[in-house]
DNA sequence: CTGAAAGCGCTAACAT
DNA sequence: ATGTTAGCGCTTTCAG
């Protein structure tokens, strides 16, 4: 293994200049520069990562903290936060809590090893004493998603969200509409988006709509689970709604199978709206919201990277909202019984 | 930041002793352990990772490399690694290529940089030169998937598996069986289960039953891609098969949706069958050959922490096979036109 | 069982 | 612009 000193005396200069010419920290002469660097590469030179971040006390890599790395909306983000890690020329390495199995290790000790730059964290709840003790690590975090009091964060408008997509059906003609979201309390791991649930039924009141226990359905945002609970909604036809408010895509495929295999008919006889913008919302014909979560992980990153510059300390902790996009397809329509009576 | 001087200090012993007692290495009166112990407790004292790094050699932390985090397969798997990582206490640095977009940059200037103590490698192809490059920077690797000459690696029988899919359906009567599969040839980057086509091709010889062209279908594996072609397919009644097996499950759910919006009955006018073991797949009744991708992930891990451990290098590197598991649904039935002619 | 001392390989003052 | 010198914080011979 070619060490920088090999280096250095191949090329006639001191491992001091070396490091420079490499790095491109500090100045060097533009002779001495190709020295060095047609020597590193003869040797076929690679530099120890853990002695230059020994020595530097930064190491080019970041920390992307999130529940659940199989789901849609968390890979594809993850997907958008290493691309934009890799062009920066970071690492990333993955926490997966995997629900909150890994919840207390990672925080414990993980994330306080001291071996990342920053932490980007997904959909993450923290307590007071975890908050104090990140802070106090020292180490920068950009939140998405998740509320992280102090700490920079990007999120999507939830209840902007549920009461956009509630709106569109309102505005359709639905009157009997159901929502299928997240758990109102997650314990104090996960804030999962009840902020959806809070904007359909701010619109539903709104409306002068009725709002019914039995259609504010609590998933746990699979696909398999949406379909067991839209089954069971959409058994009994007295008690059917019109319209399906989902939380995200891969639940408003479920409710839209679960039609399917009880023969309703998909927009005539069930609206369904979800939210995330899941490719495979095209071939379903959905409905959806698009919350465009590659692009809030270019963006964390982005956030992140920007703190991580030198002497950019001062800037305080903002609260980023992130666009979204209204897609109208074929599951969403007025309904039929009404379309009939008229 | 209480370094492991101050530990020492505190507990009146020297910082070797302080070393020994917190890692385990090396012999220390029980008196000594404790006294570093509280110290460092007290102090909230956590190692430096890169000094340990440095003066050690191994980080406690694996690479894993694979095309797209955000496919099932993909995610699955990694969760699987991830989860054992973790409870082994090893970190774990994702690299993911994003197609290729990555695959030069990964390779050359990350893999290499002395920072892994070893790389889970998923459906890599690496050509003679990667191979030398990465066997001679001494990492230890473990392939998933893909055929990786002189390195351990672990995975499915494609053959078999394609043979066992078409072989079902054979015996169900069809005769009109169509694939849709990965690319015949992807590069020199990703040699994505073409396997499963040959043992497609073979059952189908075996049993003298015709391959046409139009019937072996190369798709990109997403659900929205498979949709298309299989709508396509289908189109033309007269020429339309009467089952498909697809090389993974969200392409058979793209097969499935498309001939629903065509009007087709499952599995009466058309069988489908899948492999992967996808959740989805229940919930669409469908017919899969699982192969148990999160377990891929842990095997893979246990397979090179075996290697990691300290004298532990003779081993062979061997070629593992891992289970696969059928599972029957309703997606696939004896075909139509056959029963009622009977 | 314990301490002293010499690094791991690189970088950042500080001089020159 | 370049070289010299001191570390970064931990681990590990080597003595004792």
């Amino acid at each position: 293994m070619a060490g920088i000193k090999d280096v250095a005396r191949l090329a006639g200069v001191s491992p001091a200049t070396a490091s420079r010419a490499l790095s491109g920290n500090g100045s060097v002469s533009a002779r001495a520069r190709q020295a060095v660097t047609s020597a590193a590469s003869e040797l076929g030179f690679i530099g120890s990562y853990h002695a230059s971040s020994l020595a530097t006390g930064r190491s080019r890599n970041v920390g992307v903290v999130l529940p659940y790395v199989n789901r849609w909306y968390f890979s594809t983000l993850l997907e958008g936060a290493n691309a934009a890690l890799m062009d920066a020329g970071y690492d990333l390495t993955l926490y997966d809590f995997q629900g909150d199995r890994y919840r207390e290790t990672v925080l414990g000790d993980f994330l306080l090893r001291k071996r990342l730059d920053g932490v980007i964290a997904v959909s993450l709840q923290l307590n007071e004493h975890e908050v104090k003790q990140i802070l106090s690590a020292g180490i920068p975090v950009v939140g998405v998603g998740g509320p992280l009091p102090g700490m920079a964060t990007i999120r999507t408008d939830d209840p902007g969200i549920g009461r956009q997509a509630t709106e569109h059906l309102i505005s359709l003609g639905h009157t009997r509409i159901a929502h299928i979201g997240g758990e109102h309390e997650v314990g104090r791991y996960f804030k999962i988006s009840t902020g959806r649930r809070v904007g359909y039924e701010e619109a539903m009141a709104d409306a002068g709509l009725p709002l019914r226990d039995a259609w504010s359905l609590v998933s746990d945002y699979t696909l398999n689970d949406a379909y067991a609970q839209a089954k069971h909604l959409l058994a009994n036809a007295a008690e059917r709604p019109t319209a399906i408010f989902a939380a995200s895509d891969e639940m408003a495929a479920g409710a839209l199978l679960a039609a399917r295999d009880l023969g309703l008919r998909i927009p005539d006889e069930l609206s369904v709206i979800g939210v995330d913008g899941h490719e495979m919302g095209e071939v379903l014909g959905l409905t959806t919201i698009d919350q465009f979560a590659r692009q809030q992980g270019t963006r964390a990153v982005d956030r992140l990277l920007a703190q991580l510059k030198p002497g950019a300390e001062p800037t305080e902790p903002a609260d980023e909202l992130v666009q979204t996009r209204f897609i109208v397809r074929s599951s969403t329509a007025a309904p039929y019984i009404r379309a009939r009576s008229r």
